[in-house]
DNA sequence: CAGAAGATCTGC
DNA sequence: CAGATCTTCTGC
């Protein structure tokens, strides 16, 4: 298993979500490690990009998407959901990917833990608010480094290869017309047990 | 300062 | 399919 350095994410986010499908995503805290393999995540872009926190230029809430890549932006939504990017690009320009599934890889027990109720295993993780609550990511690791040093990363091991081999760009998900939902920055494993599903 | 919309999920 | 629930931004 290989950490990403930060010439990774020091791209465009189409090129990162191209390439981060089929990464693991680690978050290995002080009494546990969980782990997912990355099956569906987005591109976000700034300007260039309705459909972004970004595109009006940064704020206090998306401070972080304008830093430098490598780290983890998260920002709460619908009055009760934490969802995490990993900012892209150079610092002062706002690109990010959305985290929006994973096939749990280590840590399954606390995960179940974390999601009390959840029977079925595919659903720990397959969705951007489900992810974070498996992987007990919130409010207080926005701004979190993914490099050397850091308790969390992304990661190639030998079944990456594999699994981004099989990925295919759709529409985003849950953007309003006109805010983008007409581009296909959604990076997906088709028809993966443990990605997000039709509403 | 008020109002609307939001990168969603669960349970009925 | 509706309810939960609150932050952020925009417009007046």
């Amino acid at each position: 298993m290989r950490r990403l350095p930060r010439a990774f994410y020091a791209r465009d986010a189409i090129s990162v979500a191209r390439d981060l499908i089929g990464c693991l995503f680690v978050h290995a805290g002080p009494e546990d490690v969980t782990a997912v393999r990355l099956v569906e995540v987005e591109a976000y872009r700034g300007d260039q990009d309705p459909g972004s926190h970004g595109f009006r230029g940064p704020s206090p809430r998306t401070r972080t998407m304008f830093g430098p890549p490598g780290h983890l932006y998260v920002y709460f939504t619908y009055g009760m959901h934490w969802c995490a990017n990993v900012v892209c690009d150079r610092e002062g320009v706002c690109e990010a990917v959305l985290l929006r599934a994973g096939e749990p890889a280590e840590g399954l027990d606390m995960m179940r833990v974390r999601r009390p109720g959840i029977a079925d295993d595919r659903l720990l993780a397959a969705g951007p608010a489900r992810l974070t609550l498996a992987m007990g990511i919130g409010k207080p690791h926005d701004g979190a480094s993914l490099l050397r040093g850091g308790s969390m990363w992304c990661a190639e091991d030998e079944a990456t290869e594999r699994h981004r081999a099989r990925a295919v760009w759709t529409r985003r998900i849950g953007l309003a017309a006109g805010r983008g939902d007409d581009l296909e920055w959604r990076r997906v494993i088709p028809g993966h047990p443990h990605a997000s599903r039709r509403r």
